[in-house]
RNA sequence: UGACCCAUGGUGUAACGGUAGCACUACAGAUUUUGGUUCUGUUAGUCAAGGUUCGAAUCCUUGUGGGUCAACCA
C-alpha cells in the first residue's frame, strides 16, 4: 500500500532482519516508567513501537519499568494504560512489568556472582563515586571487588532478606573501572531500598537498577528491536554485555532521537513542576503536553499518529515547529468536525427593517467537507449578535465585515447593510443597526449581488450562553532547550483566556463533553468536562488558520 | 579535555555512488456564502577543506559545529 513511502533507518533494520531470516517476526515494547503521565515524547514512543508491530505484523508489549517503588504508582500505571488506548493502540496479551521478573533477575545475579562478573561492594556512595573516575580520568577498582563468591552470594541473600540498612552495600557488575565508557565501570546492579513497591508491596528489599532490568526484561520477553531514544546510546555496550554474559536471548537496542518542540517542555520532571507549583491545574491542563492534556484540549487520536509519521524517526537532534501538531489537527478536525455558529465577543445587530416577532429558520450546511453530515435549522430574528470584531466604524479598505455604510451576508442567511451604529457610555460599540434585502435569502438569493465577507451570527433570543476557553501556548520561547535560566520565567502569562459569556447556537443545548465543533471563522472546540447542567464550556483546541489576522501590523 | 553519536532549504524528513524529492512554515495567485478548506505557483538546502571515482549529500581523511556520558533515576 505505501509500498512508495520510504524507511527510516528502523525500519531499513527491521527488514534487513526479516529478510535475512533473522527473525521471522518482530517484537517491540512501549517500557514507561510509572511515575509520571504520559506526554507527546512518549506518544513518538508509542506509535514507533507500535506502528512498527503493525507494520511488519508483530506484537508490541506495555511493559512497565517498575524497579524504583519510592517514585511510582498505580495512578500512573492507570493513566498511561488509559493513553496508549486512546492513541488506538492494543499491548500483547497482559500488560508486563519489569517487576513480574524480580525473582529471575535475582536468580541473574547469583549466577553472575557464580561465574565472577560481579560482587557486593561495601564503598560509600561518595566513595563509589570519586573511584568511579571522570570521563577522563580512569576509575579505581573498589577494596571490595575481590571476595570471594561465597562471601557475595552470602552478602546478596543479605541484602535480599532486609539484613542491611539502605545504602550500606550494593551489587556491582564486575567489568572495567577503566573504561572509557563510564558505564562499564563496574555499574550498580541491585540496591537496597526497604520500600513498599506498588506491585510486590513489602516483599522485596533490593530493587534492580535500570542496567540489570531492562535488557533482561527485553530479553525474556524475546523483543527483537528494543528502541529508545539516544541518551541510552552508552548503556548499549552494557546491554549487550548482560546478554553474552547470561547467555540470554540477544535483544537489539536500537536508538532515535526525542522529540522537541518549539514552545513546549516535553520533561516529566518540568511538567511535575508546573503540576505542583499550580502552573497549570492539573496533569490533563489542556495546555499541557501530556497525552491527557492534549485530549481534553481536543487533540484527535489520528491527528497524533499522522503527526508522529510526519516528524519521522532519526539519529539526529531535533527541534519541530508546533505549527506541524497544529496543522495535524486541523487536517484532521477539518474533515471531521460539524460546524455551527458561534459569538465569542458578542455585541448586538438589530435588523430595523425586520419584523419584531418573526423567526425564520436558515438551512445550516453541517459539514461542507462531508455532504452526509447533512443540515440543521438555524433561527434567524430581528435581533442577532455578531462578533465585536466584525465591525468597525471607521474600516481600512480591506477589512471585508461591517462598517457604517456597508454591506455582508449573514452566513446562510442575508445580506445585511449597516445603516446606524450605537456607543455605550464607555463609548465602546453596543448596537449596529441594519437593513437586509429579503430578496438575498440564502439558497434563493434572486439578486446575483456580491458582498466580500460573511459573517456568522445567532439569534439574540435563541442562542444560548457558553463558556469559552481560549488556550495559547504555554511558553513565550520559541527553544526551551536552549535557555539555561528558569524555564518558568518563560512561561506565558496569557496563555488561558477565559470568556464567561460567549453566544453559541441553540442546536448546541444538547452537546456534551468531548463533542467537537468548528466554530465558523473561529476555530476548533471541545465541550470540557466542567460543563453542567445548563452551562456548557468550550475548550479551543486550535483557531482556524487566519490570512487576515497575520496581514495585520 | 576522553569516549561515543550526529550534521541536507526557516523547520522536519527522503535520496543507499548516477536528475537533491516530500511535508510544514512563509509569500503570491485562483476558487470559495468560513479572510477556513481546496488548487496553482514562488523563495529557499547537501557544515568546511582535501582525497577516492567517469560521477560524491552518499565512501575516506582532517577540521568545524551540535549532542550524550561521571544517580544506589529511568
Amino acid at each position: 500500500m505505501d509500498e512508495s513511502k520510504s524507511l527510516n533507518f528502523i525500519e531499513q533494520i527491521i527488514e534487513e532482519d526479516l529478510e535475512s531470516g533473522r527473525h521471522s517476526t518482530i517484537t517491540t515494547r512501549f517500557p514507561p516508567e510509572p511515575n509520571g503521565y504520559l506526554h507527546l515524547g512518549h506518544a513518538k514512543s508509542i506509535c514507533l513501537n507500535f506502528g512498527l508491530a503493525e507494520r511488519y505484523n508483530g506484537t508490541c508489549n506495555l511493559r512497565f519499568d517498575d524497579t524504583n517503588p519510592e517514585k511510582e504508582d498505580v495512578e500512573y500505571v492507570d493513566s498511561i494504560k488509559e493513553d496508549v488506548k486512546w492513541l488506538g493502540f492494543n499491548w500483547n496479551g497482559e500488560a508486563h512489568y519489569a517487576s513480574d521478573y524480580f525473582d529471575q533477575l535475582y536468580e541473574f545475579a547469583v549466577e553472575l556472582i557464580k561465574s565472577g562478573h560481579a560482587y557486593i561492594d561495601d564503598q560509600t556512595v561518595d566513595e563509589m563515586s570519586t573511584s568511579r573516575g571522570t570521563p577522563t580520568r580512569p576509575g579505581k577498582e573498589s577494596p571490595f571487588r575481590d571476595r570471594s563468591v561465597e562471601e557475595n552470594l552470602e552478602l546478596l541473600e543479605g541484602m535480599k532478606s532486609g539484613e542491611f540498612a539502605e545504602g550500606t552495600r550494593v551489587l556491582r557488575a564486575k567489568i572495567d573501572m577503566a573504561s572509557p565508557n563510564m558505564h562499564m565501570r563496574d555499574p550498580v546492579l541491585y540496591r537496597i531500598k526497604h520500600a513498599e513497591h506498588h506491585r510486590t508491596g513489602a516483599t522485596w528489599f533490593i530493587y534492580p537498577t535500570y542496567d540489570f532490568a531492562h535488557g533482561q526484561s527485553d530479553s525474556i520477553e524475546k523483543v527483537t528491536h528494543s528502541l529508545c531514544t539516544l541518551e541510552f546510546e552508552v548503556h548499549r555496550p552494557l546491554y549487550n554485555w548482560m546478554i553474552e554474559t547470561l547467555q540470554i536471548y540477544p535483544s537489539r537496542q536500537i536508538e532515535f532521537a526525542r522529540l522537541n518542540l518549539t514552545y513546549t517542555v516535553l520533561s516529566k520532571r518540568k511538567l511535575l513542576q508546573l503540576v505542583e507549583e499550580k502552573r497549570v491545574t492539573g496533569w490533563d491542563d489542556p495546555r499541557m503536553p501530556t497525552i491527557s492534556g492534549i485530549r481534553r484540549r481536543g487533540y484527535t487520536p489520528n491527528s497524533i499518529r499522522n503527526f508522529a509519521d510526519k516528524i519521522g524517526i532519526a539519529k539526529r537532534d531535533n527541534l519541530i515547529d508546533v505549527a506541524l501538531l497544529e496543522h495535524s489537527v486541523r487536517e484532521d478536525l477539518n474533515k471531521k468536525s460539524w460546524r455551527k455558529l458561534g459569538i465569542l465577543d458578542p455585541i448586538k445587530l438589530i435588523i430595523s427593517n425586520f419584523p419584531e416577532d418573526k423567526i425564520e429558520y436558515m438551512q445550516g450546511i453541517n459539514n461542507p467537507e462531508d455532504e452526509s453530515a447533512g443540515k440543521r435549522e438555524i433561527p434567524f430574528s430581528k435581533e442577532l449578535y455578531i462578533e465585536r470584531s466584525d465591525f468597525m466604524e471607521d474600516p481600512p479598505k480591506k477589512f471585508f465585515r461591517l462598517g457604517p455604510g456597508r454591506e455582508v451576508r449573514l452566513k446562510f442567511a442575508y445580506i445585511v447593510q449597516c445603516v446606524d451604529f450605537k456607543k455605550n457610555s464607555q463609548g465602546e460599540i453596543a448596537e449596529v443597526h441594519c437593513t437586509y434585502d429579503p430578496a438575498t435569502r440564502s439558497g434563493s438569493d434572486t439578486t446575483g449581488k456580491k458582498v466580500k465577507g460573511t459573517l456568522g451570527w445567532v439569534s439574540a433570543e435563541h442562542s444560548i450562553d457558553a463558556e469559552i476557553r481560549l488556550y495559547d501556548r504555554l511558553f513565550l520561547t520559541e527553544d526551551l532547550g536552549a535557555v539555561d535560566d528558569d524555564f518558568k520565567n518563560h512561561l506565558n502569562p496569557k496563555s488561558l483566556e477565559v470568556i464567561e459569556s460567549a453566544k453559541v447556537e441553540s442546536s448546541l443545548e444538547s452537546a456534551t463533553p468531548g463533542d467537537q465543533f468548528q466554530f465558523e471563522r473561529q476555530g476548533y472546540f471541545i465541550v470540557d468536562n466542567d460543563s453542567s447542567e445548563g452551562k456548557l464550556v468550550f475548550n479551543r483546541t486550535v483557531s482556524l488558520r487566519d490570512n487576515w489576522a497575520k496581514g495585520k501590523p
